[in-house]
DNA sequence: GCCGTTTTCGGCCCGACTGTTTTCAGTCG
């Protein structure tokens, strides 16, 4: 069971006791419904978190969720769960995934039509509102019949939010309507936020915030958007609307004397926000999108333009948005000991790109040369490229053939060298991992390399202990530094394979090893979740970019993103050490 | 059901928008 199968589950539970009888669980829906946030929130699978017994990381989850989860992973449901849904037809639970239709709505359709079966339900409730015949309903009207039925059509074919897109194409939507805002003279400002300001590795939908002393002509200028397919809502100080991609913008208007406000409440994430504002309650003071009020004053909102001052004003330290997910980051800034995050701008080279040099690999190679590598290098000011082609393929080639491919490509490094002098170069090689535990290239041509990078790239559905010892035998080579890609995940494809994490960092820690931040950004691996394990074990970590292409070495500040959601500063990343320092690290 | 900078008891974020109402309920983020 994946964390959106878990979160819906939550969610059919809260709902069910929103129908059965809200005012006597108003408590135990919010905690539900906190608890299915939180999960659908997380980066790392619920599953593996209930396996190792770290579920109770996780705000939202106590002693009583918590239980019910482990039976869940156990036995593949819970008693108490299928006790409160039982009482509630099973064809509501469907009809909550369409946008706009809660339990209370769903319920009162299902039970005015007697729609028994939930397989249908969507199709029956598309039927009732095509024939008219929900508008006679009570607390329905023909305006909400026709939401029912478009929105019902949208979710039919996939446009709807349930489909989260990778960051870089969140950034290029942003951009778009951006260029767009821009447009109108009534907007001072206009900054992406939400899930995109904190870098989470997919997006839902993008968030927008407006600096304007006109909302009114910045909302309609907003939703006069050329790509649009919709409008979703229209307000005076909100809007939203779905693009002709599927892809809903939500955008909050805002005086700029109160910009710093909205900012910090548009970026989230929720429990960041829910947990900031409980706490502050109870020093008497509460919170908004306006700015902050004293609870024994609520007619007086003080204003702030800066989001920084928002939070100083809180007594607290501002906090990098990358960290803004209640996983203790409230608590630290209060006490003033939040860390000093890695920036792009520590990182002084990148291990991981390959080239066009023909290398006869198995996997695929680079499209651009060495030397136009090089020369990106130079521009983001690097002082040391690591080039890292993947290693010739085995089948194709003996040892000796291997080792003068490799050798070759050595005296083609040394004469590029001599050409181009500001960025250093490091020969390295991306090996793989074969099923025995052994590195495809043998120890002749290992010796001719500065060090190895090594992965999985094939046979991925071992036994957790199977795979921990394959690749813990593969990175005892004293050449292999560094482990690529460690989960072999793709985000929206595939999970990767599985690890024990807690063996890899205990070897890596012993062995001086590092593990790559991949941030190429269908990878993003290790997730977030694990760098900041990693971290807490002090094990290194160093980010490359996996560029097959000179253009892709600008994806680093994905990865950089990662380590930074991941809590990881510049001490832990071993790629922010000068030359002469990271090559006493790699030939250690 | 969760949780702890006045608490292991007694609280629980805050506001916007829409449609169907005639002062509000439901949904969303």
């Amino acid at each position: 069971m994946n964390n959106q199968q878990i979160a819906t589950l939550l969610k059919n539970v809260a709902a069910s006791y929103t129908i059965s009888d809200e005012k006597k669980y108003r408590f135990q829906i919010i905690a539900y419904q906190k608890a299915a946030d939180a999960i659908s929130g997380q980066t790392s699978e619920i599953n593996d978190l209930v396996k190792e017994n770290r579920l109770e990381h996780l705000p939202g989850v106590g002693k009583s969720i918590k239980s019910h989860l482990e039976e869940l992973i156990k036995t593949g449901r819970v008693k108490h769960f299928d006790k409160i849904t039982k009482q509630i037809p099973k064809s509501v639970f469907p009809l909550l995934e369409i946008p706009n239709l809660g339990p209370k709505t769903a319920y009162k359709i299902v039970k005015a039509f007697s729609l028994k079966n939930a397989d249908t339900v969507i199709d029956d409730t598309e039927n009732l509102a095509k024939n008219k015949k929900i508008q006679s309903l009570e607390g329905f009207g023909e305006k909400s019949q026709e939401v029912i039925l478009q929105t019902i059509k949208e979710y039919k074919r996939g446009k709807t939010k349930s489909s989260r897109m990778p960051l870089p194409y969140a950034f290029e939507i942003a951009e778009k309507v951006l260029s767009h805002l821009k447009k109108s003279s009534s907007i001072i400002e206009a900054v992406p936020l939400g899930s995109l300001r904190r870098m989470m590795p997919t997006v839902g939908d993008v968030d927008i915030a407006v600096a304007t002393n006109e909302p009114k002509k910045a909302i309609e200028h907003f939703v006069s958007y050329p790509y649009k397919h919709r409008i979703l809502e229209q307000g005076s100080a909100t809007a939203s609307i779905l693009t002709s991609a599927g892809k809903q913008v939500d955008l909050m208007a805002q005086d700029p004397t109160s910009f710093g406000a909205l900012l910090q409440h548009f970026t989230g994430s929720k429990s960041h926000n829910v947990h900031l504002r409980e706490h502050c309650l109870k020093i008497g003071l509460s919170l908004s999108e306006h700015g902050i009020k004293s609870v024994s004053e609520p007619s007086k909102t003080k204003r702030y333009k800066k989001e920084e001052e928002f939070y100083k004003a809180l007594k607290m330290d501002w906090i990098p948005p990358e960290m803004r997910e209640n996983t203790g980051e409230i608590e630290l800034a209060i006490k003033h000991k939040l860390p000093k995050l890695v920036e792009l701008a520590d990182i002084k080279g990148d291990l991981h790109i390959h080239s066009n040099f023909p290398m006869e690999p198995s996997h695929d190679m680079g499209i651009d040369s060495m030397k136009d590598m090089l020369k990106v290098g130079q521009n983001l000011k690097y002082e040391y490229l690591g080039f890292s082609e993947h290693n010739p393929s085995v089948s194709r080639h003996t040892k000796t053939q291997i080792y003068s491919i490799i050798t070759r490509r050595n005296e083609y490094i040394e004469q590029i060298k001599s050409q181009i002098k500001s960025v250093r170069v490091i020969k390295l090689l991306e090996i793989d991992i074969l099923v025995n535990g052994n590195l495809a290239v043998d120890n002749k041509s290992l010796a001719i390399l500065d060090a190895a990078i090594v992965s999985i790239h094939s046979s991925f559905r071992m036994k957790k202990e199977d795979m921990t010892k394959r690749v813990i035998e593969g990175f005892s080579h004293p050449k292999a530094k560094i482990l690529a890609h460690p989960t072999g995940r793709m985000l929206n494809e595939r999970s990767g394979y599985e690890l024990d994490f807690e063996k890899i960092f205990d070897f890596c820690i012993e062995n001086n090893k590092a593990l790559e931040i991949n941030s190429w950004p269908n990878r993003l691996d290790l997730p977030d979740s694990l760098i900041r394990q990693a971290i807490k074990y002090k094990v290194k970590c160093i980010i490359n970019t996996d560029s097959h292409a000179a253009s892709q070495m600008t994806l680093m500040r994905y990865g950089v993103a990662m380590g930074r959601r991941g809590w990881a500063t510049k001490n832990d990343i071993t790629n922010t050490l000068g030359y002469n320092d990271f090559i006493k690290w790699l030939k250690s």
